[in-house]
DNA sequence: GTCTATAGTTTGATAGAC
DNA sequence: GTCTATCAAACTATAGAC
């Protein structure tokens, strides 16, 4: 049995990849940091992503997508009601953006909206991040009952809502924006009731 | 009378950073490349901002935050009821999203996420900006009858909202988050009444 | 696969003539 | 106030030994 803490050389250097961009973003991120933060070289850093910095950003956001995935399949399958389940997130995202002293935000959009136009490949992996998350979304309301369009359509306020109290939340280091958007969000799902 | 597009070097420069990191970010935006856009020589940036990059991006902050704060005063006392007023807004969000072919987003958002850590003013100036749209939302709804805990916490949510949907359009590159948002704020709102 | 060395460019910032 | 020239450092990327 493997300690589960051993992992290999490229996935260390995609996680440091997507931790390093979620903070400094893309142009903020240099590749040495990179193999520093991951313990490889520059060498091993190319080795295994050979479109450079590109290459590796489209894989860190699909890092940060299937990790901010976890957390919201784990936190909506936990609350049987899906407006229980709005605040847990919210408290979630709360407590990950205190305990990080507001270093961690949504791993995805830093990186994302500065290199969205000059690098299209970045922008792509953004969008089906995005996607994923509204189709987890919805796939939640929809099993709680609502209406396909109007689940289609409040998971997208869910996702625009977060992502942007998280941000707020960021920049004037408080969780009260997420605080009260995980109200007015369970508000929200509630009146489609 | 004079021409109102004459303006002063320095303001030149203020402009076009602010436009340069709105789509580039703080780190993907270059002093030459300000310099070229703005018409001005490095050496007049540094003449006006001798603080360097730093003093130039709380600058461009600063003007992002006036811009977006007038756009958000006009059109909330365009409309009277405080529910078409966030519809309207969202309208004219999605508007000017299309128009620039999703390259301008949020002003204030993309250059400082990325360096509100390494450059504590650039944050603080973030911070302002956000406390302002905020009071300008907060004060419309008390105006329009709410109760002042009731309109501070809703401004809190329609800022972020706002900020989420229009960065979930930018990497999208579609309107359809802002336009939903428009509709799920204003009945947020009217739930309230 | 890992490592060092380095090429070639660009960056933020400064100096000093005009 | 404007301009050119330039510095030292940092950057992405590559080459080639092991």
């Amino acid at each position: 049995m493997r300690a589960k803490q051993e992992v290999g050389t490229r996935e260390r250097i995609v996680r440091a990849t997507s931790r390093l961009m979620q903070r400094h973003g893309y142009e903020g991120t240099g590749l040495k940091d990179i193999s520093r933060e991951a313990q490889a070289t520059l060498g091993s850093v190319y080795h295994f992503f050979p479109g450079g910095k590109v290459e590796l950003a489209v894989e860190a956001i699909g890092h940060g997508d299937h990790e901010f995935a976890g957390l919201l399949r784990t936190v909506l399958e936990r609350e049987d009601d899906p407006a229980a389940a709005m605040t847990a997130c919210a408290r979630e995202l709360a407590a990950g953006m205190r305990d990080s002293d507001w270093m961690d935000g949504c791993p995805v959009t830093t990186a994302a909206l500065e290199s969205a136009r000059r690098f299209p490949p970045v922008r792509e992996a953004a969008e089906r991040a995005f996607e994923n998350w509204h189709g987890i979304v919805r796939d939640k309301l929809v099993r709680s009952g609502f209406p396909d369009d109007v689940a289609g359509d409040l998971a997208h306020t869910v996702v625009s809502t977060f992502e942007g109290a998280e941000m707020t939340a960021q920049i004037m280091r408080s969780t009260t924006p997420l605080d009260v958007a995980g109200t007015h969000l369970a508000r929200l799902v509630d009146s489609y009731r």
